[in-house]
DNA sequence: CATGAATGAGTCTTCATTCAT
DNA sequence: GATGAATGAAGACTCATTCAT
């Protein structure tokens, strides 16, 4: 059974079936309420983890009992997986955003407004970022990302498909492949693996590195 | 306060002074136990994520009782530890180990050399490489994983000096962005995120790619 | 670290920085639970000993379940101290308002208030009492001990000095021996090692006992 | 079901009802085992407490292996007791010869004798002596205890009636009171809740004590 | 006989979830 | 609707005891 996530109830139109949402945010209040449920959510998995974000220790972040918090999500899963999914999204429509962008345009110019707009969104809020990983392991999550991912992997496809000077064949998997490169280093970044060195060049070596890719397809 | 990982005690004969292994396998049979606790980790983890790889379904997956655990390891973190270190121990190997054989080849070669390696070993124990991932980003996990990236970046560097035909003024920043890129699309598809045409081309476009990228910095 | 106790936050308006007291009873329900915790705690011990006084006897012996005992107290030691705080500071509140009465007064009439006070005290809850006992030897319930004994040593000193009839030149160490001398035929009753007889007659006894003995640090 | 103790079997030549021990220690190496077992409990005891007392440690202490243990101990409740019968008997007999060398003396010079010999033995381990307070307090314990005061009991009782200047009506219940007021003190020393001045002057204020209740039993 | 590996019941403690107020 | 007290299943870990080697 899939709880409605906040994100599907109150932020987008998707058209994906949604089941009877416990309390329907009608009022203002109650917006207001899962905004900050979703905030304190960020706060205490940035600041304890994982296993220490508790329900109550959300709901005191957030200023509310645990009864409150339960009127909003069915469960804990319901509302981690709800962030997650709002978190998803955001950058999924970014990326989105930057690829429509992108569209007939050369695939130097195209390269760098991508990697540009997916950067800037995953280290925004480094902090998140890195939390949400977490949840993203756990069963619902992988779900959400398998689906954010293809939607992704089809922009850039799209992008890849409208440049005028390359031609490949296979362009899904050359766009998994662009997506996989871009998530690796941002990844090993997020998690504090690498010199501030990294940090410093990583945009302008993504760009080196997906031209060179690239430039291979060039047509004659 | 860092426990004897299983590492230590049974492949190296460091003379680290070593806190309290809580018990070594003088005997055959505990060798054989502190290996099924290992098996045992891996399958649970796979099977059931980390947060419901407890303990006791280690044990019981491993076909003992708790208390046999609790004879080789002190605490869950320790036995989940050392089954990390373990794997990264046997990949950061191997990749050194490629590494060695590719000095002084021409880049392209070189690179081939290293990204067959890389796989090879990612995708031995597939289900074993994903799981880890979950570990790695716990406290002690993120230690190790630091430990191990600077080897293999380390390798990686020398291989991309002793290259006779490129020229790199930042090697550590470019060795970085490499061994990110080979673990992106690597763990997307452990992660199950990708389609199979991705793992079927994914050694030939990780050579395409990094031979596009290195290519750039040619000497003339 | 110091947990709150039970006397801090139900009997004195300390301003004390108070470590995270697990919840205060706020409601009416919450000092119910508090004071049977307390009971049942002293008749796990009194029935079962200090070792097998365990966390789920005591909650079951409340009629509750662990995890209430865990709202109002972080483990075990907690709520163990906090009774035999409870307890100790009545004792000691008893017998530091029977010296004050007995201040100025010829040390006969001094005497037997004093003891008549303490043996009142010890045996209105000789279970009660007996069971502490155990307690009272655990890291953190001798810290109380010797603040309460403290206390006690420091009234009957005050007393003994004021005492127009005799004379003593270390009255500290005669008051510690005062009061091993009560506590020693005390605690030996309490553990049913001695014959109802002793107990029949320990008032009379002790008073004869300290006067015989203070006897000789008569004035001239 | 009472399991011979060590004591019982290796010490002395009580007359108790005696169950087969595991293991008559026929051989030398038996008796010295058992020795070695309780020293080693007696330091653990004192150096971990009583909860961290384990058989393992106890053992590991001793220089053998669990298993061993059990040769001679049916359990570790069976040896914790034993250890402590062999102390207690230590004292009793002790005190019982301070005892029979003060019959037929006066009262002043046969109390000096008591106390001396009683605090001589206590303080000669205050460690071992304190450690053993805490199984005192266990059920097995206190069986123990009284009939060691038992003994204690009947041999002051005795001296007190053989002192040619007293006459006491009820000698038990002095006796009784007596070795309270011996145990008091010495136990607060002992679990160090006093000020050295205390221990420094403990003998010669008991003495001074005692003298002045028995006074008051003088003949006329 | 000694050893020490294996056992598993029993401890403390946490936390998602419910429900009376 | 909101609250927060109560619940109890579940997890980590310990240790007395047994028994195969």
């Amino acid at each position: 059974m899939k709880y409605p996530s906040v994100f599907e109830f109150a932020f987008m139109n998707t058209p994906t079936t949604v089941l009877k949402p416990r309390k329907s945010p009608v009022q203002v209040r109650s917006t207001a309420t899962v905004e900050a449920l979703h905030t304190a959510t960020i706060q205490v998995l940035t600041r304890d983890g994982l296993m220490r974000c508790t329900t109550t220790r959300i709901a005191e972040r957030a200023g509310m009992s645990v009864g409150s918090l339960y009127q909003y999500y069915p469960n804990r899963d319901a509302l981690l997986t709800a962030v997650l999914e709002l978190h998803l999204n955001n950058i999924t429509a970014c990326v989105e955003k930057a690829c429509q962008e992108g569209m007939g345009k050369p695939i130097a110019e195209s390269i760098a407004i991508l990697v540009s707009a997916f950067l800037q969104k995953k280290f925004k809020n480094p902090e998140e970022s890195k939390a949400l990983y977490s949840i993203a392991a756990e069963h619902d999550g992988l779900r959400l990302i398998v689906m954010m991912r293809k939607r992704i992997v089809s922009a850039i496809e799209s992008m890849l498909h409208s440049a005028p000077d390359i031609h490949i064949d296979d362009p899904e998997l050359v766009a998994q492949i662009v997506l996989g490169v871009l998530d690796g280093p941002a990844r090993a970044i997020l998690e504090e693996l690498t010199t501030p060195q990294v940090e410093a060049n990583l945009s302008e070596q993504l760009i080196l590195l997906l031209r060179g890719y690239l430039q291979q397809y060039k047509k004659i």
